[in-house]
DNA sequence: CAGCCTCGAGTTCC
DNA sequence: CTCGAGGCTG
């Protein structure tokens, strides 16, 4: 499809007027493709051919050339994008409510966090989730200096000069009182008026359509030029704040309220509520308003009001615990299930794809649903229970398709009366479609597996996948489009092939890679340095690349942290080998023990595995039940999560992977994590008896919080038990073993809280 | 031992 | 974003 650089000289003026507007459009929106999504619709070669031949058409037509010329943006490669900008505080997501029922257990685990105050009232503020794109807007003595989008949470892009042109963005903060330095945090979005006015506009030029509010107004601030955005009219709510110099408010409710006054728009229905009632009611309330605001909402957040609670009730992985969204039930439509395809990934699960008839839900046009696993398929939960009424899904099917949580389609209807006569319940395969295996269910999971592993193409490439995605190596230039290309074409058979790609043909590989459908000489070195770049890697970041069952983004940080350095976890996995197999044994013989105790009387009672086992086992070293054991006392994993790992390792032809790819890396090891001024870092703490000021999760919390960990029994690895009344053998034990016990004040004291 | 909480794995569309 | 399951708590 690409076009080549013919002779523009050969053309008439209105050929070439025809054609240069043309190749505007089509190169603008190959920018806009570029910046929108991972993988450009136009690969690099023939970007590269279509703005030679657009340039040249300009040189030899002086007169066409426009005032927005591309050719004023070849300083600035388009490749290059937007600045990337970290956010000092990470911008979090939400957890959703989806019932009224949802937000009472919400409100209930606050009261439960904080039952040690008596009397404390909690309150809530309440207002409408706007439809949008976050951003986050930094202000330096009242000046904005620097805007950013969220990104992954954690790196967003500089977009500054698209949100200078937001009239309800200040350029300079009103009124007094603000910090000297303050990130305001808020929701960038498109009214309906302007959306509406915008498509107007957009149709009597002959352009394009635009499809709903958000992604419109997404595409417009990752405009490059920012007269485009400007004629956007985006607005602006502020409803939250990030890095701030100082504290500025007592409560959500005041700080938003100070927000408003230093010249932000903050939204009117903003609430304070003093109880679960007045949530749910503020919460119908907007909901029938909805069609009336004149913008996209999709639902209500509830935040606890007062800061210093907020601080102390603390966050999830990447969510707030003191806030939840409450979402506007789903969108349904109906259509036709046109087949039924089976997608196997990188553990080798199968999993059922719906392909439909393309129908629009909520504004988004679905052609594909999960369909989860066999038995959704087959209108069963893992039990047994009927789903559904116990309706299976067949092809051909009328089915009810919805977007949960507005994104994933899933199906969660079947239309018995509309189904074809003659039709059949769908046959899961029990073979894998990918490479022939066998495909396994274990008992208990309802999960169907390629048993194939790295046999199977298709976990393969899987496999490079994850190594390449965000959280792991994400080599900028090296997608998962392209490793799948590279995988297929035998240029990558595992992750140490991509630091051995360079040579991996000779000297010619660059020019090789350049034949290939998509890379030109910029896109191929660059990717090289890429490459290069990531060879020095953070320990936590490889551990999670290798793509380890059970061992995700949080575990492998856990991991990283405990053992510190690459070698130390070798070393530890390595000698923990023998006692996991041992225990494997043992848990085995357990289980079997207990069926026929079962059968018996079900009377007798099993004594703790690992003790029996370890005792009756001298055959494993000492150092190596050690080493088992703090594997398994890390919090967070146990014995499946242990038994992967340790298995993983040791595999040889898994180990062989592992060491070749080390080979090429330079691992840097974990630091310490961020206990300035902490007098608890590195240590650990046991807490025990009843604790009057705090609750457990709290204390350990604030304990994890200032770098050091919580563990839930007394050994010769604990530095600190704190003893509250009514502490029984966990006291004694300490008293044992000659370790330091305090109470909850001098806890208090000792983490700064006295 | 059950229930709760958190994490991992898989998924869609832009 | 959801679901299932692993791990921990009471």
């Amino acid at each position: 499809m690409a076009d080549t650089e013919r002779d523009v000289a050969g053309l008439s003026e209105s050929a070439a007027r025809a054609e240069y507007q043309r190749l505007h459009e089509l190169l603008s929106a190959a920018d806009a493709a570029y910046f929108e999504k991972d993988n450009p619709e136009l690969s690099d070669a023939d970007y590269d051919a279509l703005k030679r031949r657009y340039l040249a058409i300009e040189a030899a037509f002086p007169d066409l050339r426009r005032a927005d010329s591309l050719s004023e943006k070849v300083g600035s490669a388009p490749a290059e994008g937007f600045a990337k900008v970290i956010h000092q505080v990470p911008m979090l997501s939400l957890a959703n409510a989806f019932e009224d029922s949802d937000v009472e257990d919400f409100v209930a685990r606050g009261k439960k966090f904080f039952e040690r105050e008596a009397g404390l009232r909690l309150a809530f503020t309440a207002e409408p989730k706007i439809d949008g794109l976050s951003a986050s807007l930094r202000y330096e003595k009242g000046r904005f200096v620097r805007g950013a989008t969220r990104g992954d949470g954690a790196v967003g892009e500089d977009i500054t000069a698209n949100l200078r042109t937001i009239a309800e963005i200040p350029d300079q903060l009103a009124g007094s009182g603000w910090p000297d330095v303050i990130e305001v945090r808020g929701e960038v979005y498109m009214s309906h008026a302007e959306f509406r006015a915008l498509n107007a506009r957009s149709a009597a030029e002959g352009g394009q359509v635009y499809v709903n509010p958000r992604n419109t107004a997404a595409g417009s601030l990752r405009q490059l030029d920012p007269s485009v955005t400007a004629k956007r009219n985006l607005k602006f709510f502020a409803y939250a704040w990030g890095h701030v110099s100082e504290r500025f408010a007592e409560t959500q409710f005041e700080a938003v309220q100070k927000l408003g006054e230093w010249g932000f728009t903050i939204n009117p229905h903003f609430k304070l509520c003093m109880n679960v009632e007045e949530m749910l009611a503020h919460y119908h309330l907007i909901e029938s308003r909805r069609a009336t605001l004149g913008y996209d909402i999709d639902g209500v957040v509830y935040k606890l009001d007062d800061l210093r609670l907020q601080e102390r009730w603390g966050y999830v992985a990447r969510a707030p615990r003191w806030a939840i969204a409450h979402k506007f039930p789903a969108e349904l439509a109906w259509t036709e299930l046109e087949a039924i395809d089976i997608q196997v990934g990188r553990t080798g699960a199968l999993s059922p794809v719906a392909r439909l008839k393309p129908v629009t839900v909520g504004g988004v046009v679905v052609s594909n649903a999960t369909l989860h696993n066999e038995d959704y398929i087959a209108g069963r939960d893992n039990e047994g229970n009927p789903i559904r009424g116990g309706k299976d899904i067949r092809v051909g099917d009328w089915v009810q398709v919805y977007r949960a949580g507005d994104v994933i389609p899933k199906v969660a209807d079947v239309d018995l009366d509309r189904r074809p006569a003659g039709s059949a319940p769908f046959q899961f395969p029990h073979i894998c479609p990918e490479c022939g295996s066998e495909a396994i269910r274990e008992e208990g999971d309802s999960v169907r597996r390629c048993s194939g592993g790295l046999i199977c193409p298709a976990q393969a490439v899987e496999k490079l996948r994850h190594f390449v995605s965000r959280a792991a190596f994400d080599i900028e230039g090296l997608g998962s489009k392209q490793v799948e290309q590279f995988h297929a074409d035998g240029w990558i058979d595992e992750p140490a092939d991509i630091f051995t790609l360079r040579d991996r043909h000779g000297p010619g590989t660059a020019q090789q890679l350049q034949d290939k459908d998509g890379w030109g000489e910029k896109s191929a070195e660059k990717l090289f340095d890429a490459i290069d770049a990531r060879q020095t890697i953070d320990l936590r970041r490889l551990i999670f690349a290798l793509g380890i069952r059970h061992v995700g983004e949080v575990v492998s940080a856990d991991l990283a942290r405990h053992y510190g350095n690459w070698r130390a976890l070798l070393a530890a996995l390595d000698q923990a080998y023998p006692a996991m197999e041992r225990h494997l044994e043992a848990e085995a013989a357990v289980l079997v023990e207990r069926a026929r105790a079962a059968d018996d009387a079900r009377k007798a009672r099993i004594k703790p595995v690992r003790a029996a086992a370890w005792a009756a086992e001298p055959a494993v070293s000492v150092q190596s039940r050690g080493a088992w054991d703090e594997l398994t006392g890390i919090e967070g994993i146990g014995d499946t999560v242990g038994v992967a790992l340790v298995a993983a390792f040791a595999q040889q032809a898994e180990r062989a992977s592992i060491n070749r790819l080390v080979a090429h890396l330079e691992v840097v090891a974990e630091e310490a994590p961020d206990t300035a001024g902490s007098r608890v870092a590195g240590k650990t703490v046991v807490f025990t008896g009843t604790l009057e000021k705090l609750t457990r999760s709290e204390a350990k919390a604030k304990a994890e919080r200032l770098g050091a960990k919580v563990a839930g029994s007394v050994s010769a690895n604990t530095d600190l038990v704190v003893a509250g009344p009514g502490a029984g053998s966990k006291l004694k034990q300490a008293e044992q073993l000659g370790i330091e016990v305090i109470d909850e004040d001098a806890w208090l004291a000792l983490v700064g809280e006295g």
